[in-house]
DNA sequence: AAGCTTCTTGACTGAATGGTCAAAGTTGAT
DNA sequence: ATCAACTTTGACCATTCAGTCAAGAAGCTT
């Protein structure tokens, strides 16, 4: 009697798990892929899972056998998602350099946008429809990262190591200004011209924005 | 033998068209305003008519005596939005003083995005999907007067009246910034409290940074 | 090669969706 | 009050959609 490949085998798909076969790691890849590209565009109701196993190159059966539902799918995008979001706010360290610390800041957001701007829209998209899904981690998670570093910030300004600013606000501009470049990316296309770059420049601009804004 | 009410009486809902009655009058504005509350949260796929009826109170088959298609009814909302979009650039005075000039439009940007945060979420909606409906307005007009009013920028900047400054992101970080207040204003909402407005500060902040940034 | 497991898919289902239609109800000018 | 025009709606249709299922194809391990 051969062994079963995988000891306990419950049904496949029914939770986020560590993929068994190399099949299984491709195609839930191919299945993530797909599904940030359309959930991205068209927002959780108008993505249909005929467009994202087109998308992926699967049948639909088949992409329902990796993943239980359109709505499991879409959980497993934002799960994915939201670890890495708070990462370049974390790193905002309250030893270092005031400045430099906020400027870090501002391009590693900057950088996420630009390497993921699929994300950044999927994101944007759950915001736009009220965040009913990511509810707890911005109010709980998010909320007590931002207002902790809010803390140090408005520490910085107290001791006038930089120019007196409103901490959440601060935060909320580097938010605005970064993510816009990934979720207007076609407006900008729109008016700089289809070829050009929408990030170019950017990064120079922000960094003397914010110079400016926090000299004492 | 009675006049007729309406002289030529084609079908009416066909096109946007001046409503005869008040009843007309009454109702394609609760059609209007709940579809931009549906199509402004979930966009134009993840929208339906069901549910914009029902926020209209109306029936569905009501509701298309009025519109001929759901798309109609969102090409109104997008014509009528679209129409008042540019206005607060366009009244950019190149006589102006520069500084106050750039505040001022921030400023009006930011009073829109306030009184009519659902219009912007629908406008962010529609980019998000990658501005299939508005590829024209952007690529034509809002570029034409993008790129006019950024000369004129620019022309301040190269006459030392204002700090050198790329015009083109200037204009995308004001577009940016006050834009997110509206779009976000779930996110910020969790995080600020609930009761807060999200708005309150930003005014505040922004005259501050532009100004900072601005200054010569 | 055998035999079990994992993958894949065509055919299907019930519900939702955009839209139609004819008939019934309402309105307002005469 | 009348009558034509305007408005409303219940019933209906074709299509799309999320999700199921059983049977077949491909992969592994021995």
């Amino acid at each position: 009697m051969p062994a079963p490949r995988t000891p306990p085998a419950e049904k496949p798909g029914t939770q986020a798990r560590a993929p068994r076969s190399r099949i299984q790691q491709r195609n839930r890849e191919l299945i993530l892929d797909a599904a940030l590209e359309v959930f991205s565009t068209h927002g959780f109701r108008g993505a249909t899972l005929d467009q994202i196993a087109a998308q992926a190159g699967l049948s639909k059966p088949n992409l329902l056998y990796y993943f239980d539902s359109k709505d499991t799918v879409h959980r497993a995008l934002l799960t994915r998602l939201l670890d890495s979001w708070l990462d370049p706010l974390r790193k905002l360290d309250p030893m270092g350099e005031p400045q430099a610390e906020i400027l870090s800041y501002m391009r590693r957001k900057l950088d996420m946008s630009r390497a993921y701007p699929r994300e950044s829209r999927l994101f944007a998209n759950e915001i736009l429809q009220g965040a009913p899904r990511i509810e707890a981690f911005i109010s709980n998670d998010l909320r007590a990262l931002v207002d902790e570093k809010a803390q140090v910030i408005a520490g910085w300004a107290g001791a006038g190591r930089i120019a007196p600013v409103d901490p959440h606000h601060l935060i909320f501009s580097i938010w605005a200004l970064t993510q816009h470049y990934a979720d207007f990316a076609a407006q900008i296309g729109m008016i700089r011209g289809e070829g050009h770059d929408p990030f170019s420049g950017a990064g120079d601009f922000l960094d003397h924005l914010y110079a400016r804004l926090l000299a004492p």
